[in-house]
DNA sequence: AACGTGACGATGG
DNA sequence: TCCATCGCCACGT
């Protein structure tokens, strides 16, 4: 673990998505598809969740190129907003989805994400 | 191989 | 809070 690793990622930190037999992409997905209704995930939490800790921006060119199936609209950036720029997924897209499911967000695409955050080993 | 470009993140002002 | 800056990583040209 890194030092540019904020401690309370650590948390989050699970090996039960990675078995070392799939694709990345995969991995990624499946964690994606795990998160429930009404909660969110950044997307360097998926990636730490994934076993890369560093791979923020992979996970949103995941998502970007594969995420149509997934509830993609549940991972937003660490700063608590909406950052989208796809033209087939837009800002205010994931905005309603994420209304539809009961989180609160601004006008401005702004989330409380420690309170909607996915925690999966905290019950 | 060298850049430019992102659905990113942390930090400092 | 907003913004610039830097680090990071995979892709496309």
């Amino acid at each position: 673990m890194t030092a540019s690793v904020p401690l309370q990622w650590v948390f989050y930190q699970t090996s039960r998505y990675n078995t070392g037999m799939s694709k990345i992409s995969d991995t990624v997905l499946n964690i994606v598809g795990s998160i429930p209704k009404g909660k969110v995930a950044s997307y360097g939490q998926v990636a730490l969740m994934a076993g890369f800790p560093r791979g923020a921006r992979r996970v949103g060119w995941i998502l970007h190129q594969l995420g149509d199936n997934s509830p993609w609209w549940r991972i937003i950036n660490n700063s608590g907003r909406i950052s989208t720029s796809c033209l087939e997924h837009t800002a205010l897209l994931q905005k309603e989805l994420l209304i539809n499911e009961g989180v609160r967000v601004t006008n401005k695409l702004k989330i409380d994400i420690e309170k909607y955050r996915y925690r999966p080993n905290s019950n």
